[in-house]
DNA sequence: GACCAGTTGTGCGTATAGCGCACGTTTGTT
DNA sequence: AACAAACGTGCGCTATACGCACAACTGGTC
């Protein structure tokens, strides 16, 4: 332990916990099942090391193994069930939003903001998406999706930039806005309208509009979307057939948050 | 360490992480925010340990604290969606559920059994479903809901017998078998029929049919079921209009996990 | 079947990571 | 203001988790 890795030696810090997240973690990279040595290589650790964890996880319930592979077992899933619990989406969220479904007959997603990427936290799909599998925890980059938009839009000034520092404007297909001021002025017109449109530029074929979901400060916290397919409709004909029942799934979140006590939802919540 | 607790204190157990975890799951309890005394007691540590995990866990990303209160964050998800996405569910699954909702215009759901409950997997909610809110990664007992049945009914003897050995049939509605004779009779039906029915058992006004899913071994991994309104239909009625579908969707997932090569799929997967 | 290369399970001495105590500080209550 | 309850933090100690090195295994080749 010569090297002065960087403040992960801090004396509160407990390494075989984060160690064993990272075996966890592992398996979301690569889903095969994996061996003893390939986690310890995958995670850099030594393989006795990577075998004291993956048995321990497996004593725990999170791994299965069978014959020396390990597989993640389903109680996994209870992790991040914490996770969408705790937030109240099952609850609060998803009945706007299978009413936004039905409504629209297109397959519909809320979103929140972490870390320069949008991830899906509710979604109601329908037959008609054909590409864009993306489920719940899904991420995609939030500078080129509808929801993105919506959020980056109504962040104020200090976290909009802190995370615009962060990302990157990679060009996904050719319609996708890589050019910094551009994306600016998209934002600024997304502000105005109160919504963002968003046509092929995560993905060819796939449209949508979004609106943001305001918490009950005031503060932006999520964006739910309506999602189709382009070739079906323009920028404006998406407005003009979505934005209303948008509208009003966007007011009945907005009042289920109100009324709920402790309403979390993960709102990036910038500095650490 | 004088107590000799049970097995948990061999060479290769890594106590940390399980302590950890134990941290990171008391979130899924309690939905509040909680401070670090209360994860203490929550899981029985000093208070100087729960801080450390705690802190611990917010660096890695995992929980936000805002003024001494701690909150999952969005990226609990990722270990949760490492499951689903290492299983594939949304690309093998998801497809041919969302057709069989929209053949049905009613909820549909894939759920596997785990240490007897069914844990739901995918979902295609629809907005008629109003009571029961469930989503992924959702438990509920496997003997009173049809999904349950349907796998049960299909387990070999032995895995059964060792399933029904850990359950209790706790009596959930007057509706609900609480007999173990009658339930092996109702397993028997189910076996006999290919599907399993189920009509206000686990919660009044809910009824849903479902049909095993089988792996390419031949042994059954999951169930798939519609989920409607107990007021409408019948047992009768409910599989004159539904087995059609579900049939068809069975099939579907069947071939998509032949095709497959590393299916896995949590299956229940007894003796460790 | 004997060989071998690659992979895995396991015991062990050692360092250090993580332990809980105890003290100092903050918060909010009457 | 004075108290109590909750909080953060330093510290010395011991058990914990470390990686090495060796043993057992697997499965392919001749």
């Amino acid at each position: 332990m010569s090297e002065g890795e960087s403040v992960e030696d801090e004396a509160w810090y407990v390494n075989s916990l984060a160690r064993g997240l990272a075996v966890l973690l592992a398996f979301s990279e690569r889903r095969e099942a994996m061996s003893t040595s390939q986690i310890a290589e995958a995670c850099g650790m030594s393989r006795a090391a990577a075998r004291r964890f993956l048995l321990t996880l497996e004593e725990l319930g999170y791994l299965r193994s069978v014959n020396n592979r390990f597989v993640l077992s389903v109680k996994a899933l209870n992790l991040g069930y914490a996770y969408l619990s705790s937030t109240g989406v099952t609850d609060l969220i998803q009945p706007s939003l299978e009413k936004l479904t039905s409504d629209c007959g297109e397959t519909c997603s809320l979103a929140i903001l972490d870390d320069g990427e949008v991830v899906y936290i509710a979604r109601t799909p329908t037959q008609r998406m054909i590409s864009l599998r993306v489920g719940i925890g899904s991420r995609i980059p939030a500078y080129a999706s509808s929801l993105g938009k919506a959020i980056l839009a109504f962040l104020d000034e200090g976290e909009l930039r802190r995370v615009l520092s962060s990302i990157r404007l990679k060009r996904l297909t050719e319609h996708t806005i890589t050019d910094q001021a551009a994306f600016m002025d998209e934002l600024q017109n997304v502000r105005r309208n109160g919504y963002a449109v968003t046509v092929s530029e995560l993905e060819y074929g796939v449209a949508s509009i979004a609106v943001p979901i305001l918490g009950s400060t005031g503060a932006v916290v999520a964006a739910v979307n309506v999602s189709t397919q382009a070739n079906m409709y323009d920028a404006g004909s998406l407005s003009e057939k979505f934005l209303g029942p948008l509208k009003s799934a966007k007011q009945q979140i907005e009042a289920a948050l109100k009324a709920a006590p402790n309403f979390s939802l993960g709102l990036s919540q910038s500095t650490r």
